[in-house]
DNA sequence: GCCGTTTTCGGCCCGACTGTTTTCAGTCG
């Protein structure tokens, strides 16, 4: 898939465009095309022209550009940008608090193109000589260099949601605030957060305020006024928070989890009936007079369309479908009745099916499969072939004993580096459930990878595919793999893809997993728990699941034990 | 650069906070 190389371009074109000065409003698009060709599930190097003009922010100069890069490799008007403009210049723009017009006049000024002069000018007071430039715009000039330095990339959100609801339990104790909601992306469920936002409601906001900047997870103060202040915590989180009124609370919750784009999408068919958004409200523009605000839902009424999730909310087609009335009914974490991707301790978990069953029954779960590893993942302690089956004996004869609870007895077959199951066909026939995985040769080629999985699911008794592309967020890259080829034959051979709700993985992603419906492929969510309180991760799968716009009709672990057996390729 | 149940040209979302300014530009979300 070309999308992101093609998104990265059209962003780093905005970036020099917006250093040189131009049309903010050409800059706009390039931006809103980054994004759109980004979240898209075809691939626009096998889009014709036709199709890419349909494409919400495609016209035609942007899919000549996009052809013209598909076909030559290159985009000359960039190229010719980067002549015009130092591209090392954008990666000033990458310094928090330091924006186009600030890069353009220490580029035209003081010759300064990279981050390192920026540091020396700055360092030697040495920018103070340029106009509307003081002591302390060097100094947080610096502050943000070393911000950046320390690493503001975006961070799983599993590492994220911890914190900012320690963050919201700690306000609530020691802040007068009345409504508390975390917005943003972390309400968008984004699978990596760049900051937290809060919104709060009180009748005191400056005492909200200093209450804020003077949490123990505070480790700098980078903004603080009457009813919005940023805060830097140890971790190097940026937080947000904002305190508005009551009446304005939906409005305000709305404004604040975005997306951006969402959101001016938004505000553009208000400006079109004579309406106005803002956080504080909907308004009528010609007499001011409030239509709504203190629910979310009043937004959306008032502007005559369906009331719209947050985890869709990324102007990916969501507000065409709300128009149309074709919005998904999004699956729930109430949907689902069983996890298919569950260890003990006889692999590399740490329990035994008793406190595995009794945890999965507190969450109202009517089955779990049990899949230890495969022989071959020795590091974790894989199974061999006559211990599998002594622990399916075992759960058959708990099964025998359950009421309204079945274990599955399955198995994490490892996918060896050469294609073949790590067990005959004679041992997976077997089991109830096959999940199928690569835990090694990541770095093979594309087509190698692919073969890998295609093999896997041809083979009749291997029922799901285990994260699929095997990432792990922030740690290691997912196999470089034809996605588009994978898809095509799990729903040729009906075998499941998993999405894989641990933090690290969520994988399939949400792209990936919207692909998936639209190919009709059936989707499983499961947890790969080996602690039990991994049990609760399910949440994030279904997040991704709810991003991917999956219904409970297009997850086979919402399906209750009977229909799940007969769905499941055996 | 895109887009059109008013338009193929002339619009294009909205407001808080900061620093350097005497009224606002720049940046951010």
């Amino acid at each position: 898939m070309k999308n992101r190389e093609i998104a990265g371009i059209f962003n780093d074109i905005a970036d020099l465009l917006e250093i040189k000065g131009e049309n903010p409003f050409r800059i706009r698009a390039y931006r809103r095309a980054a994004l759109n060709i980004e979240s898209l599930t075809k691939d626009v190097g096998e889009t014709p022209k036709d199709e890419l003009l349909k494409i919400p922010g495609i016209g035609k100069d942007l899919a000549g550009k996009i052809e013209e890069f598909v076909k030559t490799g290159k985009m000359q008007a960039y190229e010719d940008l980067k002549q015009e403009v130092p591209g090392g210049l954008s990666m000033l723009l990458s310094v928090p608090g330091l924006g186009p017009k600030t890069a353009k006049l220490l580029y035209d000024k003081l010759k300064i193109k990279n981050l390192k002069d920026l540091e020396h000018f700055a360092r030697e007071h040495k920018l103070s000589s340029l106009p509307g430039i003081k002591g302390k715009t060097e100094e947080n000039i610096l502050k943000g260099i070393e911000m950046l330095r320390r690493g503001m990339e975006r961070q799983p959100l599993g590492k994220v949601l911890p914190v900012a609801n320690d963050i919201l339990e700690q306000l609530r104790k020691q802040a007068p605030v009345n409504n508390l909601s975390i917005a943003g992306s972390i309400r968008r469920w984004k699978e990596t957060i760049k900051d937290i936002d809060i919104l709060a409601t009180s009748s005191d906001p400056k005492t909200v305020m200093t209450a804020f900047v003077h949490l123990p997870h505070v480790k700098d103060v980078l903004m603080h006024g009457p009813t919005k202040s940023s805060i830097l915590t140890h971790e190097g989180l940026q937080v947000d928070l904002r305190v508005v009124e009551e009446d304005s609370f939906g409005a305000a919750l709305a404004y604040f989890t975005g997306s951006k784009a969402h959101n001016i999408r938004l505000r553009e068919m208000a400006v079109k009936s004579g309406l106005k958004i803002n956080e504080y409200g909907i308004f009528r523009e010609k007499d001011y007079r409030k239509l709504g605000g203190r629910q979310e839902e009043d937004i959306y009424r008032v502007l005559g369309i369906p009331y719209i999730q947050p985890e869709l909310r990324e102007d990916s087609g969501e507000i065409e479908a709300a128009m149309e009335g074709r919005l998904p009914e999004l699956v729930a974490l109430s949907d689902i009745k069983g996890d298919l991707h569950v260890h003990t301790k006889r692999s590399d978990g740490s329990h035994d099916f008793d406190e595995l069953i009794e945890e999965a029954r507190k969450r109202g779960y009517e089955y779990i499969a049990i899949t230890d590893h495969s022989k071959g993942l020795g590091i974790a302690g894989g199974l061999n072939e006559e211990r599998l089956m002594e622990e399916k004996k075992e759960i058959e004869a708990i099964n025998k004993r359950l009421k309204g609870f079945r274990l599955l007895a399955g198995v994490e077959v490892d996918i060896r580096s050469n294609g073949h199951m790590d067990f005959s066909d004679d041992v997976l026939k077997e089991m109830d459930i096959v999940v199928a995985s690569i835990h090694s040769g990541f770095r093979q080629g594309r087509e190698q990878i692919t073969q890998r999985l295609v093999f896997a699911m041809r083979n009749p008794y291997v029922s799901v595919i285990a994260h699929p592309t095997g990432r792990l967020l922030g740690e290691r890259d997912p196999y470089d793999v034809d996605m588009d080829e994978i898809l095509k034959v799990a729903k040729e051979t009906g075998t499941a893809m998993e999405i894989n709700a641990y933090p690290l993985r969520l994988d399939l992603n949400d792209t990936y997993s919207k692909m998936a419906k639209e190919k009709g492929v059936r989707i499983v969510i499961s947890t790969d728990t080996h602690v039990i309180n991994q049990f609760d991760y399910m949440a994030y799968g279904v997040s991704i699941a709810r991003r991917g716009w999956l219904e409970k009709k297009d997850i086979l672990n919402t399906l209750n034990y009977s229909s799940l057996a007969k769905a499941l390729k055996r």
